[in-house]
Order: structure tokens, then sequence, then C-alpha cells
DNA sequence: ATACTTGCAAATGTTTTGCAACCAA
DNA sequence: TTGGTTGCAAAACATTTGCAAGTAT
């Protein structure tokens, strides 16, 4: 778009989120900022419950609702700052897709946990299959489900619990 | 596990399902068995929704009820026979995990179709990827977004539907 | 001033669940 | 017989939405 190809270097987030808003005609508002901000003060993965409830623990700014939050979420997702990364629980799982190298993840399903890894050959993979099937590719989503190494390794190295009960 | 490992070899999904509810101390009921049935009748994908108009479409057999189907889809996930693959408007949709050749999704996000892609390599590499580190993998699940080839394509050579009002 | 935004409460829509009547083994 | 099963209605839950009051620009 731009023949300045680092106009975007070392943007931050919220000044990102201001540039899209404005593209939008959309305003920069007190609650939006507050979120950006909040969303992008910590690298985790997080979902709607949680962000709602960090923002609840900010003791200076005003409170943010509920539907503000979902609504935020959207657009950040859609000014490219946010992406889903899977569903847990029956939840969307969110983290930072600006300023943070493409990467997959590994979920465990008995701990739950998120571990990322990078692999410059899927996405060259995944470059060819669209192109071969005539398809825009805008982006990807792949999940590896299994069991993380903790969870996987057989309770004996385990310190017992023992007469608990 | 088996040393004979063409033992499940053309078992039909009815009888792989009879014995995956046996092992479990389930039973074989009507209502499981014309699931089965129908799942396995056509190999599209599908939500629970669809699943249900199908089933509601039968003349003979008796009716299922929507709490039954639910059931079911948990249970022949468990069973092996069926995965989840992609979640659009916030259903589940589903597809035969069983005497199906594993592949992923090209999935269009204007028209939602769903196309199946096979890689070799990517399988090899999530092995890799796994093992590096210590995860036990189960399978994943691969999402790749974007525009499907009509729909990514300007509507020029579209032919016209002129003076249809 | 003029839209765009927010918070609230109510609604949505999918999937789950309690429970009494049923039924496969 | 004896549990596992079903259907129904109600519940659960995350997420969305209508609307009146508030606020960026």
């Amino acid at each position: 778009m731009s023949n300045l190809a680092n106009v975007d270097v070392a943007v931050t987030p919220a000044e990102k989120y201001r540039e899209f808003l404005a593209t939008k005609g959309l305003r920069m508002t007190r609650e939006r900022a507050i979120i950006v901000d909040e969303v992008f003060s910590s690298h985790e993965h997080f979902d709607a419950e949680q962000l709602i409830q960090r923002l609840a623990l900010r003791k200076n700014g005003r409170r943010v609702s509920r539907s503000t939050i979902y609504r935020s979420l959207a657009l950040l997702e859609e000014a490219g700052l946010l992406r889903k990364v899977a569903r847990q629980d029956d939840r969307e799982i969110w983290e930072h897709d600006y300023g943070y190298p493409q990467h997959d993840h590994l979920i465990c399903e008995r701990c739950g946990r998120l571990i990322e890894f990078h692999n410059e050959s899927i996405s060259e993979i995944l470059d060819e299959v669209a192109r071969s099937h005539g398809f825009r590719m805008e982006g990807h989503r792949l999940e590896v489900h299994g069991l993380c190494d903790d969870c996987s390794r057989p309770p004996k190295t385990r310190p017992k619990k023992l007469n608990l009960l």
C-alpha cells in the first residue's frame, strides 16, 4: 500500500490501533485505549474472561464493561493486532498477532498448556498448497493436540501424596 | 497393539462403533445405530444441526432427540469415527475420521466452502516438532483461512445476471 | 452538533444436564 | 434384573445486541 515499507516499523499497538480506527471512521475512546493497553501489557495467551478480570483489577482508570471488551476483541482482530489461536473449554483463546513472529501451538489436552513453535516449512507448504488450489490464503490456525511432556510421563517419578485420606 | 495389522480392515463404522461401546461397557442402542448409520451414509462435512435435520427426514425408524445426537457425536469422536475439523458460525463442523485418509482444509471465509487437501510433509514436520518438545501428538487440526478461487476472483468474468429485477 | 460508543440488561444460540420412563444385555 | 439410555424441558455459558445516555471529533 505504502511506498515506505518501514513506515509501520516500531509503531506501538496502540498507535496501530488508532490508525486502523481512523481509516474506519471509528474513534479512539478511553475504553479502547485502556483495553489495547492491557492486552499488550503481557504476551500471555488469554481468553475474554481473563481479560475482563485483568481489567477489573486496574486500580486507576475506569471500569470497562464486558460488552465493550468483546466488541474490542473483534476490532483488535480486524485491526490485525490479535488473533484467535485455539478454543479451550468453549472459550476462544487470543494472542498477539502484531510484533510477534508467526507460530503455531501444541495444545496439551490434560493440563491445557499451549506450547508455541515455529516452523518455516509449514508456511512454505501452505503457500504452495494454497497456490495450487487458487486459494488466496490470509492466515491459518494449526492446533496440534496431545499430551505435553509432563502430562505424558507416567506417574512414577512423581512425589506420592500418601495417606491424605 | 495387535499382531494382525489387518484385523480392522473393512470393518464398517457401525461395527467399529459397537466394539468401542463394548469396551466401555456401553450399549449399542437403536438410536446409536441410526445415528452412526446416517452419519456414515455421506462423506460430506456437517454440523450437529444438519445431522438433526437429516435424521428428521428419515421416514422409517424412530425419531432421535437432539440431546442424544449431541451425546452420540461426542461418543463417535471418542471412538475415533469422527473428528471436528473447523468451526463455522459458532458451530462445530464434523467429518469422518475413519476409513478416510488424513487431510486438512482450506476454508473460504466468504462462501464457507471447505476444500480438503492432503500433504504428507506436514504430518512429518509435526511428528518432528512434537518429538522435539517431548509432546505426545494425538492429532491436529489445521485450518487455512482465506478466499477460494471463486470468491477471490473479481466479479468481471462472472456471467452477469441482468435485468432480474 | 453529530455520529460513534458505552453499559446495562435482555436475548441468542449452541451444547449440556437432571430426571423419570425405557430398554439392551 | 440391572445399569446404561433416551427425551424432554430447563440450564448453562459464552457471546451478541437493542437502546438510552455519554462522548470523541
